[in-house]
DNA sequence: CGGCCGATTATCT
DNA sequence: GATAATCGGCCGG
């Protein structure tokens, strides 16, 4: 389990380094994972996409709070979004888990979202991961660096730098320049995903 | 494959 | 009262 010190510097520093580690889930004592392929980092109030730009609010709390915590939030009506905690106490910075893909319990998973299993178009997306996996606004401010945690992180697969692909992120809306454009998403496409994780990991 | 659009409601202005 | 760090269905090529 990877501990708070992995988790304690800014947000665009952190997001590379995801790629690669595995995301652990405990439904009921059954182990849901995948390999962490898709990050996008928000850094701080400076950042006009990241929530914390209006400051403090009830929403936004857990970003200003330790690293290593769970930010799950709701939006458009229907979705909930995993984030994990960067960065210092007091300085908000999260990072915005994108995709995974499956190594562990993929039976569950898949009922937990049934629609499109077994396509590789199954767990490319913030809010299709976070129903495989049965996560919502409960596990909010959740400490992923807690002995038992039910969530947390492990080392997970070596991902060569050469193979992530880099680039703005997705989805900002009207975020005004330079924002909309600064390269903060990490991400590994499936193919290579599944080149390098099926070599060694079961 | 790519683009458009409706769903649906917590949160913030 | 408007918007949203999205998704899936439907359309056309």
């Amino acid at each position: 389990m990877l501990k708070i010190d992995f988790y304690e510097r800014p947000a665009p520093l952190l997001a590379p380094d995801l790629i690669g580690k595995k995301l652990v889930r405990l439904q009921n004592g059954t182990r849901l994972a995948g390999i962490i392929i898709e990050t996008e980092a928000y850094q701080g109030q400076e950042d006009l996409a990241c929530h914390a730009h209006f400051g403090r609010t009830k929403r936004n709390q857990v970003m200003y709070e330790e690293p290593g915590r769970a930010y799950v939030y709701f939006t458009y009506g229907m979705h909930w979004l995993l984030n994990i905690v960067a960065d210092r106490f007091g300085h908000p910075a999260a990072v915005l888990i994108r995709a995974i893909f499956p190594v562990e319990g993929q039976e569950l998973m898949a009922l937990n979202r049934p629609n499109l299993a077994n396509s590789h178009q199954w767990l490319n997306g913030p809010a299709k991961l976070t129903q495989a996996l049965a996560l919502n606004g409960s596990m909010n401010g959740y400490d992923l660096t807690k002995p038992g945690a039910e969530l947390f992180l492990e080392e997970g697969t070596a991902v060569p730098a050469e193979l992530v692909n880099i680039g703005p992120r997705i989805g900002l809306g009207k975020t005004p320049e330079p924002w909309l454009s600064i390269p903060w998403r990490w991400e590994l496409d499936w193919q290579q995903a599944q080149n390098l994780i099926q070599k060694g990991v079961k």
